[in-house]
DNA sequence: AAACAAGTCAACCGCGGGAAG
DNA sequence: CCTTCCCGCGGTTGACTTGTT
């Protein structure tokens, strides 16, 4: 019923993605905007599923992508965020922005669980274990003839399973471009690792709910929020202004969050606090 | 140096929600 | 309402990398 089926099924390119198609869907992206994935590929002359593209470009494309590590101060942010909601990795995600939902489950996979694990913290719930997990035998110790890395893989335990689901709205992404459906925006970002710094810098964009217009013009580049117009010095101001995150964005919730711990009746708090993540 | 185990992370899958008709 | 379609999310996979023996 109503479900269109996915690369897959129909023959498409499926894999890692080619610096060509990377270069065509932001290409196609630049002169069109987001949205209309389905369509998107035929378009831009791409042999991949509508879901492929989104995910290239929201994970590894977007030119707001933070790159490097994530800090101690990211990792703090996410435990603290993973206890107030769970596995809502988009919502943790859209309060660093800059960061990917996939990039911060890929790392609490990786690293934070095993972390919390083997300071005897459940990750899942957040509380006391019993007694603190040895570091799943040490690390990258041999275990010659067991089982091979593919059936390691295949029968991988479940240690989830019992883990509560936590049923709240859905989150609203902080830094995504929001857009109507089947409508474009007019965008001519400049992507200067793959383009060239040229300058032409003009986006729409969705800050705290109000709408952003960036301009290029004489002297610097400024952006509309509503008909106020507001200069900005250069380019890595527009990160500071909006979509990356800052020393003072991470401080303010952690405030936020520390001042909530201190009070007597935190449970409530926390949750109206976790709400207003969500707004 | 080779073989293997373990870690990492980009990409895929399937489901559910919501908008449009 | 109901159906269809699209988008976005979270869970999972598997290719590749790195460390150990």
């Amino acid at each position: 019923m109503g479900r269109a089926p996915c690369c897959s099924k129909v023959g498409l390119h499926r894999g890692p993605w080619t610096p060509r198609e990377d270069t065509l869907l932001i290409k196609y992206i630049e002169a069109r905007g987001e949205g209309n994935w389905r369509s998107l590929p035929k378009k831009a002359g791409l042999l991949r599923c509508g879901k492929s593209c989104r995910l290239r470009w929201m994970n590894y494309l977007r030119p707001d992508i933070k790159r490097g590590n994530i800090t101690s101060d990211e990792e703090d942010l996410i435990i603290r965020m993973h206890a107030l909601l769970g596995n809502r990795w988009s919502l943790i995600a859209g309060r660093l922005p800059g960061r990917t939902d996939n990039e911060i489950k890929n790392h609490w996979n990786t690293h934070l669980s095993k972390r919390l694990r083997s300071q005897g913290t459940d990750p899942n719930t957040h509380k006391k274990l019993a007694e603190p997990v040895q570091q799943e035998g040490n690390k990258r110790k041999s275990n010659k003839g067991t089982s091979n890395n593919k059936k390691r893989k295949k029968s991988k335990v479940k240690v989830e399973s019992l883990k509560p689901k936590i049923h709240l709205p859905k989150p609203v992404r902080f830094s995504s471009l929001a857009l109507p459906r089947n409508e474009s925006f007019e965008c001519n970002t400049s992507l200067s690792s793959s383009t060239g710094a040229d300058g032409g810098l003009s986006a729409d964009a969705v800050v705290d709910n109000s709408w952003c217009n960036f301009k290029d013009g004489d002297d610097g580049i400024s952006f509309l929020v509503g008909d106020v117009e507001h200069d900005i010095v250069d380019g890595t101001d527009i990160e500071c202004q909006t979509l990356l995150p800052t020393e003072n964005h991470l401080e303010k919730l952690y405030d936020e969050y520390l001042q909530l711990l201190k009070t007597d009746d935190d449970q409530v708090k926390l949750d109206s606090f976790a709400e207003s993540l969500l707004l």
